[in-house]
DNA sequence: GCCATTAGGACCAAGCCGGTCCGATTCACG
DNA sequence: CGTGAATCGGACCGGCTTGGTCCTAATGGC
């Protein structure tokens, strides 16, 4: 049981923009930074926007900035924002009625749901914040690249 | 963020063991009870037996058995013995270092174990007596199969 | 010795994951 | 106000893991 590494890239995503000083950051920017392969960095930013987690600037100067402070985004936002809702069982979360042929067995189901609920907390009271250890500044908060001129 | 279908099939087969009578229950008696595609039973049931969470009796009247009582088994390990061992991120339970090209970022996992630690938890806290209801007898205790003859 | 049952492998189809690309949109600047 | 460059946005694709099937060998009861 382990979740996809889009996920991990994410947080560090998020908690590298939780540095930023207000500026949009152009996902550019961020995977050259962060050492992170370029698509994938846009692809996270993407779907980090569609969750709102992030606000997108378009045109010349744009770039990602949070919607929250870091301590208003928890693990759980972020691991539903790339890998969908945390529904252990097929039946939990929507629709999906007939996906379980054994419909006898969804009397059961009833108990996943604490499972779930358990999980779920767990991953809520974790902030972005808590991630962010000292060494973090080791990056600096977005000083300027001076490499291009 | 979901878990795979097998491991829920697995939790639905060790529950219906938990109500035998103690006699061996073959794969195929069980894929029939169940009304669960035979083979894939098979191969949970070799999962399980693997994890020690069941025992196997080979021979004519062989067949599996709850290695612990109900009550002494979570779902945490069940989850453990179908998906592997609840690691969140990739470096976080053994070996694999060089996983993560982001060698850098590695002091954020000590984060990350603190999740993962309140996953396994709220895992294990729900024991496999607790996801059977009471309907479960509707099943029966193992009643005779009277269809054959 | 025969039959039922598990053990363990090889094997295959489907779906998701991770990654790459190109087009649409917006702002800065002249 | 027009041009252009830099940005986001969505469509596309290969590869790998997952879910599921099958067959053969080993084992124990009868």
């Amino acid at each position: 049981m382990k979740l996809s590494r889009l996920t991990d890239y994410a947080v560090i995503l998020l908690t590298k923009l939780s540095f930023g000083d207000g500026e949009p950051a152009s996902a550019a920017r961020l995977s050259e930074e962060l050492m992170l392969p370029q698509p994938t960095v846009s692809k996270l930013l993407k779907m980090l926007t569609k969750a709102e987690l992030v606000s997108s600037q378009r045109g010349a100067t744009g770039g990602y900035v949070l919607t929250r402070e870091a301590d208003a985004i928890s693990i759980g936002d972020v691991i539903a924002a790339i890998e969908g809702p945390v529904a252990l069982t097929a039946c939990i979360d929507d629709s999906e009625e007939d996906v379980c042929g054994v419909q006898s067995f969804c009397g059961m189901r009833g108990n996943w749901v604490l499972v779930n609920a358990a999980v779920s907390d767990a991953l809520n009271k974790v902030k972005l914040s808590d991630m962010a250890p000292a060494w973090m500044n080791m990056f600096g908060p977005v000083e300027p690249v001076a490499e291009k001129a």
